[in-house]
DNA sequence: CGTTTCACTGTACCTTAAGTACAGTTGGCG
DNA sequence: CGCCAACTGTACTTAAGGTACAGTGAAACG
């Protein structure tokens, strides 16, 4: 499929609205909660429009996921590489990374709007196999990422506190997907950020002690 | 409504019934894919009956809630309730009840079966404000459960690692939901106790240093 | 012993949503 | 000029949830 050219001034083609209009729907609602009805009226076309565009819900379910995962991956990288930047020590990198990310949660306005991934992992059945694959390979590349920092560190601090740095990578991702969940049912947009600081706390203690 | 008797030897009745196969089906597919239909066949009773008992999805999404929210909550408290009765200081009785719920969780056979709470809350438009509360209330019945723990911990221990002891009371809850969650998508039935391994290190860590 | 109540069944029908098929249109570009 | 991408319009099918309501068999109750 051709790309999308960076077509500057014009309206927005039909494709880019529906994606946007799918992304707050179901971030709000949940996919199977949003009517491919209630988008195309909403942006303004034919329902053959759009199974021209996406063929069917599920369609524009990989689509999305395709979209934000690689919107957060370039987020998330651009702050840890911002804190490897600032700091060139491991440890102290890591911990910068995890302030900005800290701070960028903080600045978000209202509870975050989560997260495509954690809104369709217990919607199995609902998306296809390839979409659950896409959110896998995603959530083990954020794995191998953390780990490998991790590994870093390890290198230069030895550990004050013995966990494993495998387990200790995962909590990384856990934190922040379960942490999308509670902001959202307490309608706190604290928590989230609060936990990654619990997490940078732990990262400290493990590695500096107290 | 009348509680139904604990009639021992007779079949079950249809309700029961069909709350233990939507378990399953929800668990396994989430709500929305689930459908009134098969369930009503799986355990061969009439669409009628399924609205004599719970009127619509919703009622039976409320019920199913309420079952196993009270289900956790009464093995996770006899957990921590027998962690604190083998060892009477705060902190060691603490972490012998985390150590009992790694050991459950270890023994449970596949990826965990995953927690209704968990599968509801992305879904949010689709149940009724109702279930949401229901799974709020439970949410922050726990934050208070665990924050109590830890005050009375922090009363006897000072803490090595500084954290607040709220973020650290969510921590438990957050834990516990994202990994279900990492668990069913990695199919990698270890990846929940070992969240909470990592949770007990880190208390341990906290009150007690390397 | 009659009556009420519980736990259902059966039938019928409505609405929403997703999905399928396919023919037709329009505007820009080589 | 003609092609092609990006659509529109019409028509139909199926699945699923939800509503309404009359009826029935067994057992519990007074």
């Amino acid at each position: 499929m051709k790309e999308i050219a960076a077509t500057s001034g014009k309206p927005k083609p039909a494709r880019e609205r529906l994606l946007e209009a799918a992304k707050h729907a179901i971030l709000a609602k949940g996919l199977a909660a949003t009517s491919i009805e209630e988008l195309i009226v909403e942006v303004g076309i034919s329902k053959s429009g759009f199974v021209y565009h996406f063929g069917d819900k599920n369609g524009l379910a990989k689509a999305l996921m395709e979209r934000f995962l690689e919107e957060d991956r370039l987020i998330l990288e651009g702050i840890f590489r911002r804190g490897e930047e600032l700091d060139e020590d491991p440890l102290h990198g890591f911990l910068v990374g995890l302030q900005l990310l800290i701070e960028m949660l903080q600045r978000l306005p209202a509870a975050h709007p989560g997260c495509i991934a954690a809104s369709f992992c217990y919607q199995d059945q609902l998306v296809s196999r390839e979409i659950r694959d896409l959110n896998l390979s995603a959530a083990s590349g954020w794995r191998r990422q953390f780990r490998t920092r991790l590994g870093r560190i390890a290198e230069r601090y030895p550990q004050k506190i013995k966990v494993d740095l495998d387990e200790l990578a995962d909590t990384a991702w856990i934190l922040i997907e379960g942490g999308i969940v509670l902001s959202r049912m307490m309608q706190d947009p604290g928590i989230l950020p609060a936990q990654i600081r619990v997490y940078r706390d732990f990262i400290r203690g493990v590695f500096q002690g107290e």
